[in-house]
DNA sequence: CGGGCTGTTGACTC
DNA sequence: AGAGTCAACAGCCC
């Protein structure tokens, strides 16, 4: 589940690998996850060199001089650096450098991969209503965001055109350390309930972003980011007692995602 | 073997 | 506007 973490992450690595690099070639093996016709894709971004990689929330935005490549891992995947000699079996898209190495891109279950001409972002629907990056957003950012706001605050903190970039895997943490219910209606929320969720998404990102992303992903060398079950507080871990109280985690139905919650420090009052 | 569950997102409905 | 449901279809667990 690629969250901030693990985008932010991928994305400095991309960076750091992939800039300055040329695309001579790519083969796309799955024209589903495409914006534009699968011709359109490649004949825009062969030739392209990358100039820069930079993430909003979940999505990663790849910027060559013929254009923008924006990624999005869905619920999981893999991006590999690699060569044509040591390419997964598993791939969906793979671009080819000017160096002999490729870049092979798998979807999980799926994903997208869009063109979009340089000066398109805003007419790029699926990110031009991102809202801030998850683990730069400020006190004030959310206070005003909440502000006059109806429904819940879990549904609020993965609605992406708001925040970008906390997703399932990471909201069950999140609203534990801010000890807040999930189903808690924003209206309730007092102010220094506001400021300790803001401490709380930016220590609940900040620890898997240090650490390169949750084991569940692999970064462009196929290796296991280091934050594990360990780090995590309470998500996924059901039936195990809460960390502060003791009481059993319990798993619930909120709408239709699951939630895990400690009912003792996280009552609804 | 099969059914149910799991990360995301947008489209659609009420 | 918010809440719910569905559809994209891989892999794990029981």
């Amino acid at each position: 589940m690629p969250e901030s973490p693990e985008i932010v992450s991928r994305t400095r690595e991309m960076k750091q690998e992939l800039v300055g690099k040329t695309i001579i070639g790519l083969e796309v093996l799955q024209p589903k996850c495409l914006n534009v016709a699968e011709k359109t894709f490649v004949e825009a971004l062969t030739g392209a060199q990358l100039q820069n990689v930079t993430n909003r929330g979940k999505w990663i935005f790849i910027e060559t001089d013929k254009g923008w490549l924006l990624l999005n891992l869905g619920m999981g995947g893999e991006i590999l650096l690699v060569t044509r000699a040591t390419l997964p079996e598993k791939r969906r898209l793979v671009f080819d450098f000017d160096d002999g190495t490729c870049l092979a891109i798998n979807f999980w279950w799926f994903g997208y991969a869009h063109y979009v001409p340089i000066d398109g972002l805003s007419n790029h629907t699926m990110t031009a209503k991102l809202g801030s990056n998850a683990n730069e957003l400020t006190v004030e950012d959310l206070r005003s965001m909440l502000k006059g706001r109806r429904g819940n605050i879990k549904a609020f903190l993965l609605n992406q055109s708001l925040i970008a970039g906390i997703g399932n895997a990471y909201v069950h943490d999140v609203l534990f350390m801010a000890r807040l219910h999930p189903s808690r209606p924003i209206h309730t929320l007092t102010d220094g309930e506001v400021e300790g969720l803001a401490e709380a998404i930016n220590g609940g990102l900040q620890t898997s972003i240090d650490k390169g992303g949750a084991f569940y992903e692999v970064n462009l060398y196929g290796q296991k980011g280091s934050f594990t079950m360990e780090d995590i507080l309470i998500g996924y871990k059901d039936g195990k007692p809460c960390p502060v109280c003791g009481t059993m985690i319990e798993k619930i139905r909120t709408g239709s995602t699951s939630s895990f919650i400690c009912p003792s420090c996280q009552s609804l009052g």
